[in-house]
DNA sequence: TCGTTAATTGATCAACCAATCAAGAACAGG
DNA sequence: CCTGTTCTTGATTGGTTGATCAATTAACGA
């Protein structure tokens, strides 16, 4: 049978990596800002502060693996709901991705935000930032193919206003509302598109 | 007569008041996070650190002194250029002052976005931050009267349009470019009103 | 002139925290 | 068993920082 309580000693490395990039997600999230101690996430990951630091090497390392993981998360849900059919399809596609609920957690989008914050100080978090950035980009290019004749500013304009509509869903006190922030965004598209 | 440059010694609060708001959103800015030391803005602002303490009483007051700064001299902007005539001339009144730049220099951004993180934190950024969404919105409402039978909705994307840009021009290297941020929101609304 | 009030700072404290290290505990292979 | 490797942590440290306080200087009013 498989234990769980008595056999973490080999092997543990990624176990103990994967633990400590969903806690500090969750505390970056739950506190709202990047001042969250090694001890901290450490702790809610279930082990030493000095553990941490041995997997990780150091704080700042530990920001950047949750960063790349969430960026990872959202490349994923996006190519898995990318099948959709036809031009608009895909595009639906990419803004159902977006908030969809792991994308949407309000802890998620808080971590999301702090690390956007981030940016602006780690030249490695804006390096990750520009290419979750260009990826968008490349993918609603294709996706807006043929549905208007400037795709460039539809675009950055889309792009835009999904950051826009996340800053506010996190701000908003009360749960967050992917139904609404999904509605504003679809018929921003059917206004440009038309 | 009231000379000025030999006097500064009583009624000194209300300019080392101003020297250290000025310092804080500057070094807010440039640092692009809110890790920066009493020390760093004292300094910045030409005093001690035990000065600024002594008419803040604590950072956290001087942060909210800051944003409150940012909050109004944007309020103020909006209603200077307020009087255009029309509606839609009232519209692109908000929209030229919201890309003033007063309100979109580099460090004057970061240094926005920086408080907007601290709403996550703070329940009294939180409550400023409301007050001047609840404002915007309701100035965009007025505007919008008669221009759409949507208002509600337009008035909420375009306020996230306009945090979603903000957030690009901040977070894209190089020197920010108001004009394009401009023209962006004005070809949506040239969409949403057709 | 004297006392009161505002302005200003150096010195200092107490707390916090990232990072290091040495050493212990558990396991695999021989 | 014995040995080396992985895993794990308590203890420590070096550095930083927000905040306090006593003391000094300068202005103002009576």
């Amino acid at each position: 049978m498989g234990r769980k309580s008595d056999m973490p000693k080999l092997g543990a490395e990624p176990i103990r990596k994967a633990a400590l990039i969903n806690a500090t997600i969750f505390e970056v999230g739950r506190a709202g800002s990047l001042d969250v101690t090694v001890a901290q996430i450490a702790r809610r990951a279930g082990m030493s502060p000095a553990l941490a630091h041995h997997y990780f090497g150091s704080k700042d390392q530990m920001f950047l693996a949750a960063m790349r993981y969430i960026l990872r998360i959202y490349g994923d849900s996006v190519r898995e709901s990318l099948p959709g059919r036809g031009t608009r399809g895909r595009l639906n596609a990419i803004i159902r991705a977006s908030f969809a609920p792991v994308n949407f957690q309000r802890e998620t989008v808080s971590a999301w935000l702090n690390f956007y914050a981030l940016a602006l100080t780690s030249p490695e978090a804006a390096r990750l930032l520009r290419v979750y950035h260009r990826r968008l980009r490349s993918n609603l290019l294709v996706a807006l193919r043929g549905l208007t004749d400037d795709p460039g500013r539809v675009a950055d304009t889309l792009g835009a206003l999904i950051d826009g509509v996340y800053l506010r869903a996190v701000l908003t006190p009360g749960p967050t509302d992917a139904a609404a922030a999904q509605q504003v965004i679809e018929t921003y598209l059917n206004e440009a598109l038309a």
